[in-house]
Formats: structure tokens, sequence, C-alpha cells
DNA sequence: CCGTATCCGACTTGATACTG
DNA sequence: CAGTATCAAGTCGGATACGG
């Protein structure tokens, strides 16, 4: 989570991108807010569509892409129990892409695997 | 390395490649490959341009790639010291495009940080 | 419902040394 | 040069508890 005691600080703007994009559950994260209306998921959402993940991880997660304002948060405090949205924004979007090259050269390249479209697939319905 | 324990085996394969790829220094390891001749490096080269990596990161990786079929490994120990250089396979190059598709969305959204062009950056020069 | 906090074990990565 | 061995440090996962 911080970046601070090693030698992310010495490196450029590209490097880190790379660094924190490639953090796990992070890719799969945007992808689940792509899906989602308006780009938009509540967190017991998310937590639904990623099994694996815990509250803690994902909690982690959403705060670091809200600090890289790759996602913004809603709170709506007014009604109970408390609503919370997290949308993805126009650079979050367009993440979007790097997943989808990821996926095309996954099929390409790796077709004799495990076919898609189970359940369990986060990225096949890209 | 290993991913049998996990829940890994439940997921298909676009998934799964998410996941090796975003393993740390995985993207930044293929990322020099492609810029060597024939997209060829030696381990030392791949040491020295990586500064913070460890050999022994470094090996598990590349053998990782090899099992994946992203890198070819060739020996030659006929001669001392023994020569052993690192090549990216057809689909290996194939996810060039994913990494330059993070550097244009870092150089999109985050210009407002370190600029590139140091000794240090991996990724600009791409 | 939406999280954060804690404790703890497991896995991953890092630092350093050392060998063919 | 090309790694492996060993041990330390960091990150992640699992369970559970707790407060807004």
């Amino acid at each position: 989570m911080s970046f601070q005691n090693n030698t992310m600080d010495e490196c450029c703007t590209v490097n880190l991108t790379v660094r924190y994009l490639t953090k796990k559950w992070t890719l799969l994260i945007i992808l689940e807010l792509y899906k989602g209306d308006n780009y938009t998921r509540r967190f017991s959402e998310l937590k639904a569509s990623l099994p694996d993940i815990t509250p803690k991880i994902l909690s982690e997660r959403l705060q670091e892409l809200e600090a890289e304002n790759i996602v913004s948060k809603k709170i709506d405090a007014s009604i109970v129990p408390v609503k919370s949205e997290y949308t993805l924004t126009e650079s979050g979007v367009e993440l979007i892409g790097v997943i989808r090259d990821i996926k095309y050269w996954a099929l390409k390249w790796k077709i004799d695997n495990i076919p898609c479209g189970s359940q369990e697939c986060k990225l096949c319905k890209l």
C-alpha cells in the first residue's frame, strides 16, 4: 500500500503506474465497476462479484484507486443503511482498453485452456 | 509461483492470465526483452536494467514466462562463462501492446508527475 | 448495509551470500 | 555470468469483531 519506503520514489510516472495497476485485484475491480450501470457499483456488489476478495483488501484497493482519481466515491449518509457507490472516472474507463487487450491476447494464445462463460469468469463478458 | 493451492483453478484462462501478468516485475521484464536486439537479453543485462530486482525473483519470473511460452531460453554451455539468452516469443511480443496502452494512459492522465527520460525510466522509451 | 480494525498464518518478495 | 540458498521483510488471506 505504501510506496514510501522503497525505490518507487525514483521511478517515473509510467513505471509507477505499472506498479500499482498490477497490484493484486486492481484490474479486476476496475472491470467490475465497468460492468455496472454508469460504471458504478456498491461495495457489497463488488464483494459479491469477486468471491475471493476480502473486505479488507477490497477496501484498501478502492482507497488506492480513489487516491489516483481512477475511482470516485459517493456516500449517501442520509439514509440507513448508508449507501455508498464507487464509480469509474473518465480516466478509469479508459483503462478498460488495457484489460480488453489482455483478454484478446489470452483468447488468441491460450484458447486451449478452460472455456469461458462460467459464472466464475469476471473477464470474458468484457 | 504456484497457483495450485488457491482458487486459480476455478478461473478461466483470461482471469488466470491477468493474475500472472500482473505479478510484480513481469511486465517490466517483458519490456526489457522487447528493447533488446531481436527481443533478446541476457540474464545480467536484465538484472542491470532493473536495478531493484533480485536475481531470485528475476529467475523465478523468467521461468514462469518460459512456462507460458512468452519467453524462450537459449543456453550456450560450450563457452565459459556460460551464456544464456532470453527472447520474447511471438506471443510475448504481442503483449507489448498492453504495456504501450498503460504508457499512453499514464502520459495522458499523469503528466503532472515526474518527467520521463531519466535513466531510471524503463518504460518511457517505448 | 458499509465498512474499518485486529490478529494471525500463508504466501510473495527482498537482501545477502555463495557456487559452478 | 548465471543463477541457487538462506533468511528476513512485506503483502495478502481468513476469521472475527465492532462501530456508523
